[in-house]
DNA sequence: TATTTTTTTAAGGCTTTTTTAAGGTTGACA
DNA sequence: TGTCAACCTTAAAAAAGCCTTAAAAAAATA
């Protein structure tokens, strides 16, 4: 799944593109709307990520010849707060959907999966990691004929250390992720999760482990003898 | 089974979703193009009956609109009686049939069958799940001997987790499925049909059990000793 | 209208998840 | 080698989620 982002604001650009990776989709960003056209026209993207106020093209201009030249990529428009009059412009101009700025994440992942879903694109949910395979959408991890179901939680956990494979994902980053934003969770309570998975993966006889990185996070590492 | 009904014309609208309604189809109707596109963009409908003349957005932009954005929801179009050339910009735009106004009860139920049947939605009539039977038209579980019949809510949520067989569904969607995008169900309500379910799957004697996952949803899962 | 069936609501009990807390390990470093 | 901080594990308490049931309300049917 292939997302461009043409936004040239860098800092907002570049939260869009952790979110997006975060989440397994592949991400290219640029920075204005004549590299946007450009790469929008390759047609290799399943959903295009259009600012409004970028620079040499703006948005509408980007998408309406998007249009003209037959590129039916979904495009959803981002636009600043107060514009109201955008909204129908936007939907004129070949954006299936905008979004005002500042928004949620939850907000952006939600319209991008309506987006692709219309695209009749089934998201595979099977994960294979060293020795063992989860399934997210029945929460069961298994090596083997041996299988545990994992509950919510602990299943959000695995998510996220799967989804970063081979870099260290911090306790804040769990904390935020898995309990929220705003939550007081502790770091005793990952440890706690952490103990949980553990227990589970060594239920199934992997030998895979999660590994623990003092000071930075955790990681997930096959045994390599 | 959801149908939306775009129709401005108000008599007629309340006539529909009285006939829809009487057979039990869950129905959504709004009164012109714009609120139409919306609504039918969500994707849960199963089928949209269209009237061509509505404010802002005729049907056939609205069907055109839809098409785009790779929604296949069947469109059964409205039409007066004397606009033939109608036939064919219908058919170009996505339409998937069309009847004339005014239309006997019976057509439109038959029309509708027949759109549905088409897209292959309607269940097979016989379904089999590890020990036991179910008929969908004639709502009876049954195993060897024993059967009970399953009233109508019962029948939905059951043909859901089959549907589903092999992921988890959660509460919402069985909501927004069986009571309906927009309505005030609670997941108690859900709680209640699901145990009235194991109550009649241990009646007829079955193994099988609706197993509940916290946070998640429900699945069917056969016993496997 | 009376009767039956379906649907909703509510409450208490039960199970699983989640949090908390306390004591045990580990490894870096003085 | 001893100290310390970070992490591990576990038990048990607390909370959340789900189950079941009865009874009330609503709807269908006779």
């Amino acid at each position: 799944m292939q997302i461009l982002v043409v936004e040239d604001e860098k800092r907002l650009a570049q939260a869009l593109r952790q979110i997006l990776t975060e989440q397994k989709y592949m991400v290219d960003v640029v920075y204005d709307g004549n590299d946007g056209l450009d790469y929008a026209l390759s047609g290799i993207y399943d959903i295009i990520i259009l600012d409004i106020m970028i620079p040499y093209k703006d948005g509408f201009q980007v998408a309406y010849e998007l249009r003209r030249q037959k590129i039916d990529t979904p495009v959803l428009m981002l636009t600043a707060k107060d514009t109201i009059p955008d909204k129908v412009s936007g939907h004129n101009s070949g954006a299936d959907d905008y979004m005002t700025k500042p928004f949620a994440p939850e907000e952006l992942l939600a319209r991008i999966k309506a987006l692709t879903r219309r695209k009749g694109e089934v998201m595979m949910d099977e994960t294979d990691f060293g020795d063992f395979n989860f399934n997210a959408s029945t929460c069961e991890l298994s090596k083997d004929s041996k299988s545990v179901r994992l509950n919510f939680k602990e299943a959000e956990i695995l998510k996220l250390l799967l989804a970063n494979r081979d870099a260290i994902i911090s306790k804040e980053d769990i904390i935020t992720k898995v309990w929220g934003y705003d939550s007081d969770a502790g770091s005793n309570n990952v440890e706690a999760y952490i103990s949980f998975l553990r227990r589970k993966l060594h239920f199934i006889q992997s030998e895979t482990e999660i590994k623990a990185i003092k000071k930075m996070g955790y990681r997930l590492e096959q045994c390599h003898d």
